[in-house]
DNA sequence: GCAAGGTC
């Protein structure tokens, strides 16, 4: 018997259904599905993991923070522990009986790593034993069928690669955060957490934030008309200077414009709006976004709608479809709910399908399409929304390009040049089944070369230049991508990581001081972790590794040295590094509004040296003593938001383990408060307990 | 109690 190893479940019950001759049958080893078949080839089994089995980590005597200085960290040994033991128990009870074994995980760098790991297991268990590698890019029959017809050998050196990231990140990952934190006395829930693709994105946002606060506005002026032409058809018309920085040269022309014009010149150009390109996982978070969803309910939902067949594997790189997927079948599976009958009749009236492509085509998986048919009525609304989107997308790649009519006409009124612009699409292709994009149609009427105009109205607008916008979590997680910060399955995780860690929170999203602080420190100090270039690097020895050009432990090692020389400047700053963050996380403890009515201050998170509990207390102490209690425990984050139910203002509560649990601080609040006094039970509770 | 990477 052969022992076919996937990464998912699922993978594995498709590869064994496509593979099979004459059917499968599952079976329950340690409650993980196993399938097995025989064809021509002989007998097999398949077997899916759960991602990774195996998480690196220190040894137990390493676990104190306090006891052992985070420098002890660098050169420490590096363990691997399993994380799933009902599959490695499973996976090496099958394997006992297999006399080969053939890795089937996913085509790319971890895919590789978490066979490669799969494999060891299975080996120290049971000795030697040959191993083949399957690669395929869909789990498709035709892909899989030649996949398993021409197996390759695994790929060590690409494991070995994944391998330096994995110890890599570790080792900064903890030796960092674990400085940051004891520096600046921010320990158990409420510790600061520091690695190598979270601090880079972190950093993103706290840079834009700075450029934010540095800015500096701008007034100008604008001269804006509305005119008409000889039909009596009204338009608007902007002075070409389209910025006046001098207010007085603005309204100098402004005063002396006569009421007639002429048109002196019209340009129009046909302008093709081309159809999007197929989604992948950004391009998903990116869409979704602008409909309301986060960065994490996409992926969520789109999880979903993968497990139950709706649609592709969600976690793709790739913007190319490959050609072993057949459109039309698609499209024609499609049809059969009526909602998309019409967008699927044009996209199959075309006499060839030919479907549009993105910049990036990788072997992990398909672009994200649909796969089946869904009825609305099945799914959740979001679910819906979600599915449609990648439908309507879907077909759309499929679909003629849009064509706009771009019209720029230019009118002299007494001697100054205004310009009038139009736009109107004049052949629907894609764009009429994709609600999503909406074109911006501008009236401009059909001028002629000398014909005059006459001014009905002028304005002259007052503006101010705009401070950048701060980013959007789908604007965040394209960044990342272009950045090679994170990767399709880690980018979501990452921004909801910091969300919790209290480092960003909003829409769009807003770093708290205690973020602009520890990235200034660590600006200072430890200016790689910062950057991103530390992951542009890391992917070159990635691939130096992969080609056999470098030794993964000598690029561990290499990268040791680097974290020791920052270290030792960290250690020789550590007072002030711990100062300025703690004053950074000072500046975040504004509650919110002070609900006394006879008083205008602002809520602050004190701490009594009485009762040696923090506590909420106004800022205009002595004159106002509002004061309430709060959790101990826990990282207490402020937040915007106010009570729904008595306007107080609401704290967040995080604590390991538990969902983040709002608060409003108002003790009588009348919606008071399941959450609260399960919160006051469990503790009474817990003190019984002991 | 540390990271980032998989998957649920």
């Amino acid at each position: 018997m052969r022992l076919i190893i996937s990464e998912k479940e699922i993978a594995a019950k498709r590869i064994a259904q496509i593979l099979s001759g004459n059917g499968v049958k599952e079976e329950k080893v340690y409650g993980v599905p196993v399938h097995s078949f025989t064809n021509t080839e002989g007998s097999f089994k398949t077997i899916g993991l759960k991602g990774h089995i195996l998480q690196v980590e220190f040894p137990d005597e390493y676990a104190n923070w306090f006891k052992i200085p985070p420098q002890n960290l660098v050169d420490a040994d590096i363990i691997k522990k399993p994380i799933e033991k009902k599959i490695m128990q499973a996976l090496t009870k099958v394997a006992s009986e297999a006399d080969a074994i053939i890795i089937a995980t996913d085509f790319d760098r971890e895919g590789e790593l978490i066979g490669y790991d799969a494999f060891q297991v299975v080996r120290d268990k049971k000795g030697e034993i040959p191993v083949e590698r399957a690669k395929f890019s869909a789990i498709t029959p035709k892909d899989i069928k030649s996949a398993f017809a021409k197996l390759h050998k695994i790929d060590a050196n690409l494991a070995f690669a994944g391998m330096a990231r994995q110890d890599i990140d570790l080792i900064w990952g903890a030796v960092l955060t674990r400085f940051i934190s004891l520096a600046s006395y921010q320990l158990k829930d409420k510790f600061l957490s520091v690695g190598r693709v979270q601090t880079p994105t972190l950093t993103l946002m706290v840079d834009k934030e700075l450029e934010i606060d540095s800015f500096v506005k701008t007034p100008y002026w604008q001269i804006k008309v509305n005119l008409a032409n000889e039909n009596n058809e009204k338009f608007d018309a902007l002075h070409h200077k389209k910025r006046f920085l001098d207010e007085k040269e603005a309204r100098a022309i402004f005063e002396k414009l006569p009421d007639k014009g002429k048109v002196i010149a019209i340009k129009e150009a046909l302008r093709p709006l081309k159809p999007p390109v197929p989604l992948n996982t950004t391009a998903l978070i990116v869409a979704a976004n602008a409909l309301g969803f986060t960065a994490q309910k996409t992926i969520n939902t789109a999880e979903n709608l993968y497990m139950n067949g709706y649609i592709s594997y969600p976690r793709t790189d790739n913007t190319v479809y490959p050609n072993t997927i057949d459109l039309r079948e698609t499209l024609t599976v499609l049809s059969n709910n009526a909602v998309f009958g019409e967008m699927i009749k044009t996209a199959l009236s075309q006499k060839q399908i030919k479907p549009t492509r993105g910049f990036k085509k990788t072997t992990d998986h398909p672009p994200i399409y649909p796969t089946s048919a869904a009825m609305r009525e099945n799914l959740s609304e979001d679910e819906w929304k979600l599915y449609e989107l990648i439908v309507r997308r879907f077909v759309c790649t499929l679909l003629p390009e849009s064509i706009a009519k771009n019209m720029v006409a230019n009118i002299d009124i007494g001697g100054e040049k205004f310009i009038a612009n139009g736009s109107n699409i004049i052949k629907e292709g894609w764009t009429k089944y994709y609600p999503y994009y909406k074109h911006v149609d501008i009236f401009l009427p059909e001028l002629k070369n000398g014909e005059s105009v006459s001014v009905l109205n002028k304005e002259i607008l007052s503006k101010e230049t705009k401070p950048p916008l701060r980013y959007t979590q789908g604007k965040l997680v394209e960044k990342m991508e272009e950045l090679g910060l994170g990767t399709k399955a880690t980018r979501h995780t990452i921004i909801q990581n910091l969300i919790t860690r209290g480092y960003i929170k909003g829409n769009p999203l807003e770093p708290s001081k205690k973020a602009i602080a520890v990235i200034k420190t660590l600006k200072d100090y430890a200016e790689k972790i910062t950057s991103p270039d530390m992951t542009a690097e890391l992917e070159v020895d990635m691939d130096g590794i992969a080609n056999g050009d470098l030794d993964k432990s000598k690029v561990v090692d290499i990268s040791r040295k680097a974290l020791k020389e920052i270290l030792d400047i960290l250690n020789s700053k550590k007072t002030e590094i711990g100062k300025a963050i703690r004053d950074g996380i000072k500046e975040d403890e504004i509650v919110g509004k002070c609900p006394n009515p006879d008083c205008d201050g602002n809520l602050l998170i004190r701490f009594s040296t009485k009762t040696k509990k923090k506590f909420i207390g106004c800022s205009n102490y002595p004159k106002c003593n509002k004061a309430f209690s709060m959790p101990q425990n826990g990282l207490i984050l402020t937040t915007e938001n106010t009570c729904k139910a008595c306007d107080y203002p609401v704290i967040k509560v995080i604590r390991k383990g538990k969902r983040p649990w709002d608060l409003c601080i108002n003790p009588q609040c009348p919606s008071k408060n399941e959450d609260y006094k399960n919160y006051k039970n469990k503790k009474q509770t817990k003190k019984t307990d002991k």
